[in-house]
DNA sequence: AAAGATTTTTAGACATAACTAAATTTATTT
DNA sequence: AAATAAATTTAGTTATGTCTAAAAATCTTT
């Protein structure tokens, strides 16, 4: 059994090496992790012992089968209890996540395999970010960001790929949640943000907020 | 904010006084912890740092009013978890000790109190235990243990008075749940043991099983 | 009330997971 | 290819929460 600590580490290692598809350095992980690089070697050393990453000093860092397995594992724990809270607790979907980071450790096998049948065998979270199912699999869906989609483009939004307060509460603002209808309107070249219609109400929104809507992409 | 191990001292101290109404001594603690009794008297003296416990050296512990109102909220909180893990995701009622105990330490009171309401506010868990109220009151119930009552009683089980895997199963073996119905045919003054009807078939139950049946008292 | 037994506390260690500061390695300039 | 900058690791400290062994206090016997 691991530590919370380590399965910190995991989670942090697998987030960001979803964005980058590359081997991850100290410094991405004390940036996550607000902890010093000195800590984060630390740690590494001893995941390393453990099996759970692939590591060689000055090197950077990857997570082992085993590690991923694991990670994902607090991925599907999280994904599920948002789930949960949003449609069961009536929590909105930019609450959810604190809360998430406490229950995506709890123990139990047999809970989450429960709380997984009891929400129906979810698929997508509140964010509509893919939740894992039991033997590890992540369904995936092409999707794209609006930010590359182009001027005349009209479609629904399938999620988001940040679960940041301020951001989400921010599109609750704007009328936009999973589904919503948007039109790309304009594209301003000089700071690429969007004038976009969401549902019939014209809004003008930045690149940075663009970047972080997915649409489905055929 | 106070630490896992600080929350489940608290913890040990209220259910031990639950029994002795008295001053709660340090081996008492470490037997119920299972740490040295060396651990226990630093973990006192930071917690009467903290105000958590009043507390002199060789002369026992008890918890402070601010102390009791934490540990209270602790066993809502963990009775709320049980009550969710029986009704809603098909857990028996010997399963869920383990589980809570690790979901009694998430932090959110919002989501305590959307659980609650959740729930439908209930006022007792799955094993007939009372759960204390948002502002940490304990409904009671006049209640008296099986191994009091008489030969020739005939009564409903209210609940138990442990939540201990063994001892649940052995009661579901015999048929017992809450509200089931107990006879008492004949006592055995030997060993204190009792002859009972339970919903109509006669068994044989040890005073130390009977001693955790609680039955309604008017 | 003194002796012995039990309980509790103190003292000193250890593991985890964090930190700062200094040293080392790698990457980037010039 | 040096020199400089940036990233990473090592070394040494600190907090928490645990332990064992020894000392001190309290309780129980006689």
């Amino acid at each position: 059994m691991n530590t919370l600590a380590e399965e910190n580490y995991l989670k942090a290692i697998l987030n960001i090496s979803f964005n980058t598809n590359n081997k991850v350095s100290t410094n991405e992980i004390s940036n996550l992790l607000k902890t010093s690089p000195a800590s984060v070697t630390d740690m590494l050393k001893k995941l390393l012992e453990k099996k759970l990453v692939k590591y060689e000093k000055y090197k950077g860092v990857e997570l082992s089968n085993s590690g991923k397995q694991y990670a994902i594992n607090i991925l599907r724990k999280h994904r599920l209890w948002e789930t949960f809270l949003v449609e069961h607790l009536g929590f909105n979907w930019s609450e959810v996540h604190e809360i998430a980071e406490e229950l995506e450790h709890i123990k139990s096998t047999k809970l989450i395999d429960k709380l997984d049948a009891f929400l129906g065998y979810p698929k997508f979270d509140p964010h509509g970010e893919p939740i894992p199912n039991k033997e590890g699999v992540i369904p995936n869906v092409k999707s794209t960001s609006l930010d590359q989609m182009e001027v005349g483009f009209a479609g629904h939004v399938l999620g988001v790929t940040i679960d940041d307060k301020l951001f989400l509460d921010y599109l609750t603002k704007l009328n936009i949640k999973i589904g919503t209808k948007i039109e790309i309107i304009q594209k301003i070249d000089f700071d690429k943000s969007l004038i976009v219609r969401i549902e019939n109400i014209q809004n003008h929104i930045s690149f940075d907020v663009a970047k972080n809507i997915l649409i489905k992409n055929n």
